[in-house]
DNA sequence: TTGTAGGCGTTATCAG
DNA sequence: CTGATAACGCCTACAA
């Protein structure tokens, strides 16, 4: 391995193939417009030398970077791991680097890491969920910066999106427990300031209430951040309302964990004394006890189709097109049937 | 907001401030070589114009990128997350970015990671765990990329490491079930090849075997992927061994919820009928039932001063020093006190 | 099909 | 303390 000191560039490749810099660039990004001799000659020597493209040169002189930001509000709970994996993965196939961050579900911090990204040079940028500042849509406009919004569905908004529609999914899980005779129904939901999916989310159950003859505005969630210990101590308070709610349903798998936990501290047994539901059917949500009733989502599906999507946006230069993915409802044991 | 279609540049701020571009570029890079009166001006400049460094620029000519690359074995559970995203905020603190990528505790991925990684220009890489290809050292060597590695500490490794001693950290939890009477013990590890940390806690369960006078050979772990099912199917099968153990101590949290959700398979009770524990202590240990006996890993601090080691091995240009962190023993319901 | 040469936005070395 | 100016490594018209 005649591996030198210091990295060869496109000149000595070009020395050692006897062609001009011109040549083996076009090699690399353009083989085509290549004689096949030449190409050969010019793929020995890059071989032969170990040559790596230095990033920052190429960056410069073409003003793409082949990097795609992507902003989650957390890392620290499953929620958008798999997804994420899944775009990087799909990402590398493309020759494309992902550069995360994580906003900690605070718009600020959101905006300003959207600022950094771009300032990096970020070719195209992911963002989760549709609601935030108007003024970071223009802002992403004139900076030309390609954005696509993944975890929420939205055919109305500007902003091309790939994901779920939160809101019939949600809907369907509380049709699901309604035909399973629950009439008084309870919601722990993430803080839906700021967050369509947590606000969908509550519109979905009161949708099904609605259809299905109850009074939506006696559903009254409760919001808390998406953590266990918070919708452990929601879960207690709901269930000194009275009359007392034969099921919670919670925004998402995490709260409804803490739900169960919150029961247990109660002494309820679930689901005989209560009901619960999740959302996002996280590895979570089958390894708890009694496991969840929950909802769905196509993680990885969302990650890759995402990433191609974004790809597209970027090499072909047109405006992203959006794409519905399906959840389903998944029945496990949290629920149980009325009278 | 005046801002214009194209991002301002160094030339911009040099004119609006009427001084050279040189002075404009020390005013960012080295403020203190520039008089107050000067600075306050390109300062005021640079307000005005909402300028941001061009990063890909600046990489090439400061040959350095202000990105660290990492890569960990895999983002899908919560084994690596809180540390990465201490890491991160640290690192965004001194000015540097991460870019992540997972290998999925493949060592063929992570050593084209690092390739890429290092193509891409990092200035300094974090790895997991010691055991890799010591091809792959020689190779960061010769780049001259610094190197630290992370979720492990080995004062007599090469590379420079912060983490915690795996190996004594479980035998502290191994001795101390030992001390509740368990003298059948079995246990579930993730896969040990190219994984130091794996390997070590079984050696620290061996350990404390023999200290306290049980031969280390019937321990006979069986080995698995890090992931819930696995878990789930080896204890299934340690169950059938005769005599059958009075404990199962797993090599994470991961695999010992698994090995709960075996035991509800079989219909043993935990821990009437059979103990588990487990390691890291994720958010996951709490909320199972039972909750886990497992070793708490500061997974913050061990990321927040990684963060300051590599960014000062970058800047001082100097070895890394190791540093050892302390992971205690969390005592919780999942192991029974025997006779 | 191939080569020439200018430019991308910074940093850093020298003078002044 | 400040200003020219030469790199940095690559891409891409434009020419040949």
């Amino acid at each position: 391995m005649p591996e030198t000191e210091t990295a060869p560039t496109l000149d000595d490749v070009a020395l050692a193939a006897r062609v001009s810099t011109a040549t083996v660039s076009r090699c690399i990004n353009d083989p085509k417009k290549v004689s096949q001799k030449t190409r050969d000659r010019v793929e020995a020597a890059i071989d032969k030398l170990g040559y790596t493209p230095n990033f920052a040169a190429r960056s410069m002189a073409a003003k793409r970077t082949f990097t795609i930001g992507a902003i989650i509000p957390t890392m620290e709970n499953a929620i958008f791991a798999r997804g994420i994996q899944a775009f990087q993965e799909e990402l590398y196939q493309h020759g494309y680097t992902l550069l995360i961050s994580s906003s900690g579900y605070k718009a600020e911090a959101e905006k300003e890491q959207i600022k950094t990204l771009v300032a990096r040079g970020a070719d195209a940028l992911l963002l989760i969920g549709h609601d935030r500042d108007p003024a970071i849509y223009d802002y992403l406009e004139r900076q030309r910066v390609p954005t696509l919004v993944a975890w929420s569905y939205d055919e109305t908004a500007q902003t091309p999106s790939i994901g779920f529609d939160n809101r019939t999914a949600m809907r369907a899980l509380a049709e699901t427990v309604i035909a399973k005779g629950h009439t008084s129904i309870a919601m722990i939901s993430g803080i839906s300031q700021q967050n369509d999916r947590a606000r969908l989310r509550i519109e979905g159950v009161k949708d099904a209430m609605l259809a299905r003859g109850l009074d939506p505005d006696t559903l009254d969630p409760i919001e808390v951040p998406y953590n266990v210990n918070d919708g452990a101590s929601a879960f207690v308070t709901l269930m000194s309302r009275h009359p007392r709610p034969s099921i919670v349903m919670c925004g998402n798998d995490v709260l409804a964990v803490g739900a169960l936990r919150g029961a247990a501290e109660l002494g309820l047994n679930v689901p005989e004394d209560i009901s619960i539901t999740g959302y996002d059917d996280l590895e979570l949500a089958q390894v708890v006890s009694p496991a969840l009733t929950t909802v769905r989502v196509p993680h990885r599906e969302m990650g890759r189709n995402a990433a191609c999507e974004i790809v597209d946006m970027i090499e072909k230069k047109r405006k992203g097109v959006s794409q519905k993915l399906k959840a389903t409802v998944v029945e496990r044991a949290s629920v149980a049937q009325v009278q």
